[in-house]
DNA sequence: TCTGGGGTCCTAGGACCC
DNA sequence: TCTGGGGTCCTAGGACCC
């Protein structure tokens, strides 16, 4: 709260509609990368996928050099390094560890914070415009300067609309990265809704940009204008929704803070392999792995599952055939038992294999969640609880990191600074990883006087 | 040679029950 | 025995998000 908070401002208050704030980090994996790096200040930088796969972010002079998002990195490689473009693996632990500083800065200065991705989170306002404008910009100075990170900040009646005004701070400097949805509507009235193209409304995809296009809904504009009950009837509540967003109504809850450690519905752990896999037995060692990785976020937050699901792929690209298979198992007493859980996923897989099939990816999903703490059997039908190893095992990768300790493949080590996998042949390559300077003590930033 | 990973919600259809 | 309607639960698949 402002210093100068007083009851009668409260009272004032009350009567204004509550505004969504959205803050969202500019081009995040890309500006992680130069927070330790200061010489990558204003140079074109891209961060790809595990693998090394294809491009997810983009630096501005990245964008500038017309790469975009998802374009494969073997596709544009050559090209890219004659412009001078230099490229990242991705660097989860980082990105994770600096989204975390940035989300407690930013919650001390508005209410409400929800954790929307890890770059992104709505909070509320109950400001005047005046105010709200000078709390977001200071919101967004002090993320800056304490971590490094430039965010933008849309502000709006409904989430629809912080996300158009977000999207307005990024694409107008003149913004300086805080955009309030009345300032812009009192400036340009229906003209600024008219600007943003259909495709690029929050819940509006692909599939049904060409739908809408084709009845002659180009704009947000026209989708605002929409009948709310048409649009719910020929597509579905969700567009309903979204119409009713435009028009300044709320229509989308709170999600229930998936990244804060609370609740999630399913946990899912998947790969693309480096190499193709051919067999049970590999695939077993693969899918253990994921298992364990998955159990041990299950217990982080607290939950037990009674369905463990895997599921394996060959290439959609490769000519020829497709081969994909999906076998699930049901566990009788829920579990967050990483014995339990590695072996109903080898159970799931058993038999569902095709001997001949190249395997490219796979993944393991536990479904049916609910709570530890509420969930209790009869005395004597607890066969699956073990209180004891699942603890342990997440102890032994606090003190010494991930899979020191493991079940089956996944104790068996890696090599160099691959150690968060286990070093087979089918583990993911990361050839261009930053440091994690601010997760792994041996690779800690140096930083020099002089 | 080389194309990510982790989620959510909705809908339709089948099985089953009364 | 035959018939129909309504309800619930489950699953698979599609679409979307970052």
């Amino acid at each position: 709260m402002p210093e100068d908070f007083n009851q009668d401002q409260l009272y004032d208050h009350a009567r204004l509609t509550p505004q969504f704030v959205l803050a969202d980090a500019n081009s995040f994996f890309a500006s992680c990368e130069s927070v330790f790096n200061p010489s990558l200040a204003g140079r074109p930088v891209v961060v790809l996928s595990n693998n090394d796969g294809c491009v997810v972010a983009r630096s501005p002079a990245a964008k500038r050099l017309g790469i975009a998002n998802g374009t494969p990195w073997f596709k544009i490689r050559e090209q890219a390094e004659r412009d001078g473009v230099v490229a990242r693996s991705s660097n989860y632990e980082l990105y994770a560890s600096l989204s975390h500083r940035m989300m407690s800065i930013m919650a001390n200065f508005l209410p409400e914070q929800e954790v929307y991705s890890i770059d992104e989170c709505f909070m509320l306002s109950l400001w005047d415009g005046q105010r709200t404008q000078a709390i977001c910009a200071d919101l967004r100075e002090t993320v800056l300067r304490s971590v490094g990170i430039p965010v933008s900040v849309g502000v709006a009646p409904t989430k629809t609309l912080a996300k158009v005004a977000n999207h307005w701070a990024k694409n107008h400097p003149g913004a300086n990265g805080v955009t309030l949805w009345s300032q812009v509507l009192a400036q340009d009235g229906d003209r600024a809704l008219a600007s943003v193209p259909v495709a690029d409304v929050w819940g509006v995809g692909r599939r049904l940009t060409k739908k809408l296009e084709s009845t002659g809904i180009l704009t947000a504009l026209d989708l605002q204008r929409a009948d709310p009950t048409a649009m719910r009837r020929r597509f579905s509540v969700l567009l309903e929704r979204t119409v009713l967003e435009l028009r300044g109504t709320p229509a989308i809850e709170r999600e229930e803070d998936a990244n804060g450690g609370a609740r999630s519905q399913q946990i899912l752990c998947s790969r693309m392999f480096s190499k193709p896999v051919v067999g049970f037995g590999t695939l077993s060692q693969a899918l253990g792995v994921y298992a364990q990785k998955a159990c041990s976020r299950l217990r982080r937050q607290g939950s037990l599952c009674s369905r463990v699901r895997v599921f394996c792929s060959s290439s959609p690209y490769a000519p020829g055939q497709y081969s994909a298979m999906s076998g699930q198992t049901r566990l009788e007493d829920p579990s967050d038992d990483p014995v339990v859980i590695t072996r109903a996923a080898r159970t799931a897989l058993a038999g569902r294999v095709d001997p001949h099939a190249a395997y490219i990816r796979a993944g393991v999903v536990l479904e049916n969640l609910r709570d530890a703490k509420g969930y209790q059997t009869l005395d004597g039908l607890e066969a699956n609880r073990d209180r004891g190893l699942g603890p342990a095992l997440d102890e032994a990768a606090r003190r010494f990191g991930p899979f020191r300790v493991g079940i089956g493949f996944g104790g068996v080590r890696g090599k160099g600074r691959q150690d968060e996998d286990t070093g087979a042949e089918w583990a993911m390559n990361r050839r261009m990883l930053s440091p994690r300077c601010t997760t792994r003590w041996d690779e800690m930033a140096t930083v020099h006087a002089r």
